[in-house]
Parts: C-alpha cells; sequence; structure tokens
DNA sequence: CCTCCTTTGGGACATTTGTCCTTTTCATGA
DNA sequence: TCATGAAAAGGACAAATGTCCCAAAGGAGG
C-alpha cells in the first residue's frame, strides 16, 4: 500500500461520493488516500482494524476461509463501497480477507477519530446502516441460493442476471467476471465441476461458447434451469 | 394475533430491554403489544412492512425459499432480536418468513412513526447497527460454513456450540434446538442424511444416543471433526 | 391386549459434486 | 517452424448428499 499526498484527487473523490456530508467539521478530518496494486491483500482475517475504508476506484474480492484452508469467495465490491463496517461496529477483529483484484484507490478514515467524532451523527449512521443491510440482503440471499440451488441452477441465474442486468439491481453487477475460474470460485464450486455444467448446458444447445466468450442461445430454457433463483 | 391491551406488561417489558431509550418522547409513543399462538405466521415473504417488532418473548424461526417451494431455515430468534430491520432501512418487502414456535409477545412500532420520529435519533441508529451488523456476521458465518463443511463437520461444530456455550457467545443459542429434524434444517440438509451421520459417530463410539438424547463421549474426536469451525 | 396411526430409523439407488490426473489447446519466443 | 510451458478441457473414480420407500418402534384409544 502507498499512501498518496494528491489533494486534489482526494478532494475530487469525497465530492464524488459526498463523504464531506457524513462528517460534522469541514477542517482538519484525517483522511486519507491509499492506493494498492493488484493482488494486494487489503484486511487480513483476525487483524485489528485501524481504519475505515472507502473504496472508491477499482475493485476487491472479499473471502473467507475455515481453518483447513479452503475458501469461499463471498462477492465482490465495487465503489462505492465500505470495507470494515461490521468490524468498527461490533469492535470485533476483521472477519473476511480482503485483496485488490486489479489496482485501486480507497480513502481511509481512523476508527479512533470516527468513535470520537462522527459515531453520534445521523447522517455517518445512516450510511452505514443503508451498507450494512445491503450486505446482509446480499449475504441472505447468496445463502439461501447456495443451499437450495444445484450448480447448474446457479450458473443458470448468474447468467441471467450478469448478462441483462437491470437497473437499481446491482447485485449482478458485483459478480460479473469473464475469468470461468472466478465465476466457478463465486458460485462456490470447482472449475471441473462447473466445466461439465457448461459442457452439460452446451450439449442441450442453451449456450453456446467460443473462444472465451458464452453467449446465451436460448434464453427461455435458461430461465427454466434458473428455477426461479434470482440474484436480487 | 391478538393485540394485548396490558398497559402494565407493555412498561415491564420496555424497561427490561431499555426501548424507552431509542424513542425521543415519552408520552404518546404508538407501542403495541401483540400476542401470537405456536406457529403462527408472523411476516410473509414478499408483504408490506407495517410495523417494526420487537420480540420480547417466545422463540420465532426465520426461514426463507426459493421459487420451487424448497426453503431454508436461516436461523431461529429469541428475546431480544428485532423483527423486521432490512426491511425497514431498505425501504424492501418482507425477505423471510417469520413464524413463532412456541407462543411468542412481541413489541410493535409503527415505520410510520419512525420514520417521522426517531429515525434520525442516534440511540435508535445505534441500537439498529448493532443487530443488523450481528445478523450480518452471523450470516456471513452460516455461509462459509454451508459451502466448506460436510453436514458431518456441522454436525460436530453444532454439537460443540449447543453443549458447551460460551459465554458472549449467544450464535449457538440462536440454533439450538433438541429435535433431530430441526437439526437437519438447521444444518442445511436432510433428516435421512443427518440420520446416515449420527449413525456414524455413534459407530465411531464418539456420541452416543439412548431415547431422544444424545451424549459425547468423545469430546477430542469431535473437536477434531468439526474441523476447526465454529459457529461464532 | 390389540389395532391403528404417527414418528423414527434405515436400505437401496440416483444425483451432484469433488479430487486427481491426463490430454489438448494455444500463445510465444527461439 | 518448432519446441515449450502454461492454461483449459475433460476422463475416471470417489465421496457426499438427496430421494423414495419400507420396516420398526412406540403411543393413544378401544
Amino acid at each position: 500500500m502507498k499512501y498518496m499526498q494528491d489533494t486534489e484527487l482526494l478532494e475530487r473523490k469525497l465530492k464524488q461520493y459526498e463523504l464531506e456530508k457524513i462528517v460534522n467539521q469541514t477542517n482538519g478530518v484525517p483522511w486519507s488516500l491509499q492506493q494498492y496494486e493488484a493482488n494486494e491483500k487489503i484486511l487480513l482475517e483476525g487483524a485489528k482494524l485501524e481504519t475505515l475504508l472507502f473504496l472508491v476506484e477499482g475493485r476487491v474480492k472479499i473471502t473467507s476461509s475455515v481453518a483447513t484452508g479452503k475458501s469461499l469467495l463471498l462477492r465482490f465490491a465495487q465503489p462505492f463501497s465500505i470495507i470494515g463496517d461490521i468490524e468498527l461496529i461490533r469492535d470485533i477483529p476483521v472477519q473476511s480477507e480482503v485483496v485488490a483484484v486489479g489496482s485501486c484507490l480507497m480513502i481511509g478514515l481512523p476508527i479512533n477519530y470516527i468513535q470520537h467524532h462522527i459515531m453520534h451523527h445521523p447522517p455517518f449512521l445512516h450510511m452505514l446502516l443503508q451498507h450494512v443491510s445491503y450486505k446482509l440482503q446480499t449475504c441472505t440471499t447468496a445463502s439461501r441460493i447456495n443451499l437450495l440451488a444445484t450448480v447448474e441452477n446457479k450458473f443458470a441465474s448468474y447468467l441471467l442476471s450478469t448478462l441483462t442486468p437491470e437497473q437499481g439491481n446491482n447485485f449482478g453487477m458485483e459478480l460479473r467476471t469473464s475469468n470461468i475460474k472466478e465465476i466457478a470460485e463465486v458460485l462456490g464450486t470447482t472449475y471441473r465441476h462447473l466445466n461439465r455444467v457448461i459442457h452439460s448446458l452446451t450439449e442441450k444447445d442453451v449456450i453456446e461458447k467460443d473462444n472465451h466468450l458464452i453467449r446465451v442461445r436460448n434464453w427461455q430454457e435458461l430461465r427454466r434451469l434458473s428455477n426461479g433463483i434470482r440474484y436480487q
């Protein structure tokens, strides 16, 4: 991570995401501007959170692991997202690993400052509530889907939400990716198995695949296969 | 559902859970006291939420279903819990079905009143944040476990968290139940399969089962089987 | 004590998914 | 052009789990 001293860029980003509204003073707020390079780890599970982070550029991957070493891709996050909200609120160690997918820009605000200055400031609390409850909604949906649907179901609805993103539904956005290996992770399965499913859908002429590109040939069948499941 | 007019009981419950602190006036707050009987549906998926509910007595079951009719037991809730928080915050239809397990007592507060009077009141916002982020933490943990662990792993950790509840960890509490069918639902599997696992653990002399009671015979092995997974 | 019904347990088989390893493809530089 | 290594695809088998159905156990009423 590299601290950037670009005051002008910081100002621009603060304006863009209306971050000045969440603090109750205009000067002397200890914002920092941090740059991460691709694949750099931003937060490690179990660490103590020192700074609340706002993702303002780039994409990060949030994963969670069990003692065996296996890990689960919880979701991608893209601007504007808050990193570290539950840790701040519940005062617990970092729950999930956060890794930069490409180069990322974050705005940081020290936990310490937050607790002393804006933890009782309604606009800040509202913003937190919006983000945390959105994440909860997303997590509940994902949980339900993960337990009740087969990989074929999930992949079908993945394609539906990825290729026909409705406005206002950015869950689909968060999950979009072009790399098969990554899709497998998002769906909570292995590369091998997703391949099997893709093969079977290709045989049934529901999708076709050439050269790293998947094209849907039969939307109706895809909807049937998705079994009413929507990532929303 | 039956509205109760027991002012004294209402007062007692408001005191017990310090609910007066979340409103900013002492008189004229439109609290209501509602009683539900066993198995009564409290909220239906898709409905419009009119009243935020506080569970103050009894136990409720929260489930979520997909179009096929299959459903997933997300968790149990017991006092003190908030029902309807994300629906209030994000202004969306009810996300999960809520059913009374036994007879239940709820305190209601109209959404309408909340939006006009306490939606900017920091104590109320703090309470919401605490509860929503706790739910998010729980959901993330459950998600991770559900995808990365086998039923044997899960059942082992279920027993560990159920039979040795550490203080301050009430996740275990929320999931505790004695009925095998219900345990199967919580673990996200079928009765048949859980039976198979119980049988295998009995064979290995890790647990013993007589007459609806499961007793652990080998804690160390159980910990090994739980594979480092903890419901916390 | 018997019957009927509900709950509980479990056999047999199918499906889904994971693991391991081999083959194929494809881009790239010598 | 060819060799080479990495990425992608897929074969074979095993493990986990679901589905369907039947048998055993137990409990309430006659």
